[in-house]
RNA sequence: AGCGGGGUAGGGCAGUCAGGAGUGCCCGUCGGGCUCAUAACCCGAAGGUCGGUAGUUCAAAUCUACCCCCCGCUACCA
């Protein structure tokens, strides 16, 4: 029988919009586990693939006036573009929508579910929101109205399903997971998972096609669309070959790892092993779970038109160091952060100052000054600190936890660095050129085992450097100080110092400069005014919540500061088409004011630009702005019209600015 | 509100599960060294009541209980 293959996979990606930052983190962390296996000398088969049924895809395709189809192909490509970029390499592009492939495991899998007992019809009555297209329970609900969409009534629909007995196969995924025969990672994740499994109940498993149309015929029931756990989970076995590729599926199958995000966890860890053992499919061994990336500085959403796009990051910062940073910015089990300053800081300060410096001064400097020829090496202290090393880096990717691998491998060519520093090859070359090769000898051989190290984080780098040293695709066990009495070839500079890289940083608020002309009470509301606005070039009618805090009289002819992107709103039956900035504290609300300013002067942090699209009001509250000594502050900077900072009179620090 | 994450030096983090002198990393600041290298590298210093209170203990950042504060998600969520 042929060696058993090393499989890995990634969660299959939902096409229904452009990749973001969270596609690109799962397939480099993939990308980096496959690549690993492979320089511990494994045969890799490394599968990604897209998700590509459901009611979303299917609407969004209609949306756009196109056939489903025609849709998919061109979202797909999308993702293949960026996989492409990232230097991902995948053997196994599987797309749920591939009828030869897909569609027949699918069916089989199905079939052996039925087979052995574990799928049964059931009247499902619930509580349907129109509004999400999705079964709430009585506990989601607020005030009997679904929270997304309060204004649309929930209908109770009653449907036949098929439903699957998860509950049949907690215990046993219990004590596998227990035991790590299906091994959780990390380790709260795995808590997690076993505190839900003990409540486990059965779970639905088709759709009726009249409300699913666009998904896998349920075998021997054309009624019924499959659900999209039979559709989307059973990727991992039918592109391994189940039901179409059975000497594939030998090879492949147990799965080695999978790889996907928190927030399928329970898919993966429970309903997808009661699958495979009702199926008769051995379990995959290990889950690795990874958290978010926050885009932290810039997370306000589609509206202010801030999404972070991983093609444009890559552009900006290049493949290699985009994955250092992607991989080195998670931490093993929590989320992750993605802020372009520390992207700058890290690859400038850590990548480039460390170790990518380290490299090219040692090869640069061996092809300078010793004629490019290193020795023989002493046996030497620095080998001896470098050595142990190796086995932290593995350790740490063994446990997944690349941010504490790329710390560990850091920690070697700091080792390098000083090393060079305190046997000064510099001096040394000229008195004694032989001592001189004996220090590089030893260099060159640590940048070699960096090169390795870093690998399945930086692909494209480490052969680079190899190609420098003149070696090529080093295994796990070329980790060793072996080079000697060779001539290497030309040292080149592989990743630049980033400079005068411009981080474009939006407000998302449009905030100009009004004077209240006219004010009076909302005739509906006992907390409301309304208020009539000079802004230079427009006039505007606002309402605004401060009766209590502000007669109507002392606030006509107050320089006030205006939110002017805000959705035009109605409040008690009057147009309200903007907002104005308040100090809010507790009952307190003081108008934010300037005294000099013009009306319609721009608003803003010179630092930022201003958003100019409109945004709604929940945007809007999402916007952390508070008071400092009576002053405005967002982002440690200060409120200014001009040249003029905004002054919240005896408002109080801390006090929120809404 | 529910769920999740967090509060450790001026900023950003690791350390907490298996308690043992506040140990460490990156940035910033200050001082020194080096000049091979991408103004990179090396050495050193200043800077902390480890969110609070109470407890367990010879010993608590770490364990227990209660409390306070921040953030994220319910949405393009992998």
């Amino acid at each position: 029988m042929a060696k058993k293959k090393f499989y890995i996979t990634t969660a299959i990606a939902y096409p229904n919009g452009r990749p973001h930052m969270g596609h690109a983190l799962e397939i480099i962390q993939a990308d980096a586990l496959a690549r690993l296996y492979k320089l511990f000398g494994e045969d890799v088969v490394f599968q990604t693939g897209t998700d590509e049924h459901g009611m979303k895809n299917w609407q969004t395709a209609e949306k756009e006036g196109l056939s489903v189809q025609d849709f998919l192909d061109k979202n797909v490509k999308v993702f293949v573009d960026l996989y492409k970029i990232l230097n991902i390499n995948y053997d196994n592009f599987i797309r749920t929508t591939d009828k030869n492939v897909h569609y027949k495991g699918a069916n089989a899998l199905w079939k052996k579910l039925v087979e052995s007992g574990d799928l049964y019809k059931k009247k499902y009555k619930g509580l349907y929101c129109v509004g999400c297209e999705s079964f709430k329970t009585e506990k989601e609900l607020v005030d009997g109205k679904c929270p997304n969409h309060p204004t649309r009534e929930i209908q109770v629909v009653e449907e036949e399903n098929y439903f699957f007995k998860l509950s049949k196969y907690s215990k046993k995924i219990i004590e596998v997971i227990k035991k790590d025969e299906y091994k959780v990672v990390p380790e709260t994740r795995k808590n997690e998972i076993l505190s839900f499994l003990k409540g486990a109940k059965d779970i639905s498993f088709s759709r009726p096609k009249s409300s699913l149309s666009w998904g896998i015929p349920v075998p021997d029931d054309e009624d019924h669309v499959m659900y999209v756990w039979c559709d989307a989970l059973s990727n991992y076995i039918t592109g391994a070959g189940y039901g179409n590729n059975e000497k594939r599926l030998k090879e492949l199958w147990p799965a080695d790892i999978h790889v996907i995000g928190k927030d399928i966890l329970r898919f993966h860890a429970a309903f997808w092993p009661a699958m495979l053992m009702s199926a008769g499919v051995g379990l995959p061994k290990e889950l690795f779970v990874h958290g978010f990336l926050q885009l932290s500085g810039m997370k306000m959403g589609k509206s202010t038109g801030n999404v972070v796009d991983p093609f444009a990051q890559v552009e900006k910062y290049g493949i290699d160091p985009f994955r250092f940073y992607i991989l080195g910015a998670m931490p093993i089990d929590s989320d992750g952060d993605y802020n372009e300053e520390a992207v700058i800081e890290r690859i400038n300060n850590e990548l480039v100052a460390n170790l990518a410096n380290f490299c090219y001064r040692v090869l640069s400097f061996t092809n300078k000054n010793l004629d490019s020829r290193i020795s023989t090496i002493d046996e030497n202290k620095v080998i001896d600190e470098i050595k142990p090393k190796f086995d932290s880096v593995k350790e740490q990717f063994e446990k997944r936890d690349f941010k504490q691998a790329i710390a560990e491998i850091m920690e070697v060519s700091a080792l390098g660095n000083r090393y060079f520093q305190e046997k000064e090859p510099w001096k040394l070359f000229k008195e004694d050129e032989e001592k001189a090769r004996e220090v590089l000898g030893t260099c060159v051989n640590i940048v070699k085992c960096l090169s390795i190290l870093v690998n399945p984080i930086m692909p494209e780098f480490s052969s680079e450097i190899q190609k420098q040293i003149g070696v090529k695709d080093l295994k796990w066990k070329d980790l060793d100080f072996s080079l000697s009495d060779c001539k290497i070839g030309k040292a080149k500079i592989l990743i630049k110092k980033l400079e005068n890289i411009e981080i474009e940083k939006v407000f998302p608020l449009n905030l100009k400069v009004a004077q209240i002309v006219k004010a009076e009470e909302h005739p509906e509301a006992d907390k409301l005014v309304v208020l009539q606005l000079d802004l230079g070039e427009e006039k505007r009618q606002i309402v605004a919540g401060i009766k209590k805090n502000y007669s109507v009289d002392e606030l006509v002819g107050k320089k006030i500061v205006v939110v002017t992107n805000l959705k035009p709103a109605k409040l008690r039956g009057i147009e309200s088409n903007g907002m104005l900035l308040a100090a809010v504290h507790k009952d307190d609300a003081i108008v934010l004011e300037v005294k000099d300013a013009k009306p319609g002067t721009q608003v803003g942090f010179p630092e930022y630009e201003n958003n100019t699209a409109q945004i709604k009001i929940d945007d809007f509250a999402k916007v952390k702005m508070k008071v400092e000594n009576e002053r405005a502050v967002y982002d440690h900077l200060v409120l200014k019209a001009g040249d003029e900072e905004v002054i919240a009179k005896g408002a109080k620090d801390g006090s929120k600015v809404s």
